[in-house]
DNA sequence: CCCTCATTTTGACAGTGTCAAGTTCCGGCG
DNA sequence: CGCCGGAACTTGACACTGTCAAAATGAGGG
């Protein structure tokens, strides 16, 4: 008998991990073209119509894979803010650099959770992994108020800009040194809340 | 001889263009992934491998198309600035307001300009219409300052803002009803410039 | 022990981008 | 005027992709 919690089945044991496993590999060594349900299924061991058993074809796996992205990309924004002190000027900045440090550090998946036509955006598990993440960020913005905003407006506001500048980081169009985040962020004339 | 300008070669006249065309519309029809080689050069009434001739693959076409891109994006913005007021703020909001009714009307074409490893980066017609449209932009910032931020800390704030903004909204993640971009832009403190 | 059924494999198909070789046709030169 | 050189395009092939149907495999229960 298999060990609690590890259903070894069949040949392979959690052939699902794997398929996600080797997707994210593949996306960070060769980018969004070089991840293929084939060589997912090889980098795993299997044949090539075996991930179909587990997930809804190459959409289904994508979902699962970008899910897996928005987890560590969570990850990444707790860590910088529980690394840093803890008035909310510096929670915020920590993790608008959790953001950036994972879409830098992980460019092709960062792409990909924004392609919403190339994943199923009804999926649960990725909704709720999407609002996570969206959750840390909202989290870190409502101390604040900007001028008139609402608490939603100053979320927009600062979700935004953090994910233009990411994006135009991306595609090459910013210059992360010349024009670091720490400079543009301070624009925003942020008050502590009062009430 | 043929009429000067249209220099009409072979059996097809200008099929670049026509290969363009078909790849914007099949773009705008079925997303990014109907927008096939194949396909363009059917619906331009050649063979599959006639593209091969005046574009470097599909990474060549796709440059072409993306680059046509900028070039109405650049008009949606200038169309949208000349029919405002002449006063900085007004001009500044219709820039925007041209961004972002731009990236909503032609949603995949918008994603797809900024996929750059779709493209070849490097290309200088791509470069300069790209240019092009930020220089637009840039422009409208050109009056403001924002705090303590020179010309181009305004510039990369405003861009990320509206870039973020249409990004998300694109996604889905952010409804342009509830949170419409009229509200969000205010929150900056923008002064026009006292030199 | 065997039998059932989930799991995986094998094989096939249509569609993709790309390359090599052949065809067609324009335009200028002898 | 003829023809012929070369550009534009076509044809055919190849490797690769995702997806489907049918066969094979193996684990666990009767």
């Amino acid at each position: 008998m298999a060990p609690a919690g590890t259903k070894k089945r069949h040949h392979h044991g959690n052939l699902e991990r794997a398929l996600v496993e080797a997707g994210i590999e593949l996306l960070s060594e060769g980018g969004h073209s070089a991840l293929t349900l084939r060589k997912c299924a090889a980098r795993a061991g299997v044949s090539h119509a075996a991930p179909a058993h587990h997930f809804d074809g190459l959409k289904g796996l994508l979902t699962a894979i970008v899910t897996e992205g928005f987890k560590t990309f969570t990850q990444s924004m707790i860590e910088q803010r529980d690394a840093a002190a803890t008035d909310p000027h510096a929670r915020l900045v920590a993790v608008c650099n959790g953001y950036l440090k994972f879409s830098k550090d992980n460019e092709a998946m960062a792409a990909l959770m924004y392609m919403t036509d190339e994943i199923f955006t009804g999926n649960p598990e990725f909704q709720s992994a999407a609002a996570a993440s969206y959750q840390v960020l909202a989290d870190a913005c409502a101390p604040f108020t900007s001028g008139a905003a609402g608490r939603k407006g100053t979320e927009v506001l600062i979700w935004s800009l953090v994910q233009g500048y990411a994006s135009l980081a991306r595609s090459g169009q910013i210059d992360a040194e010349e024009t670091p985040f720490a400079d543009i962020l301070p624009l925003l004339d942020l008050q502590v809340r009062e009430n």
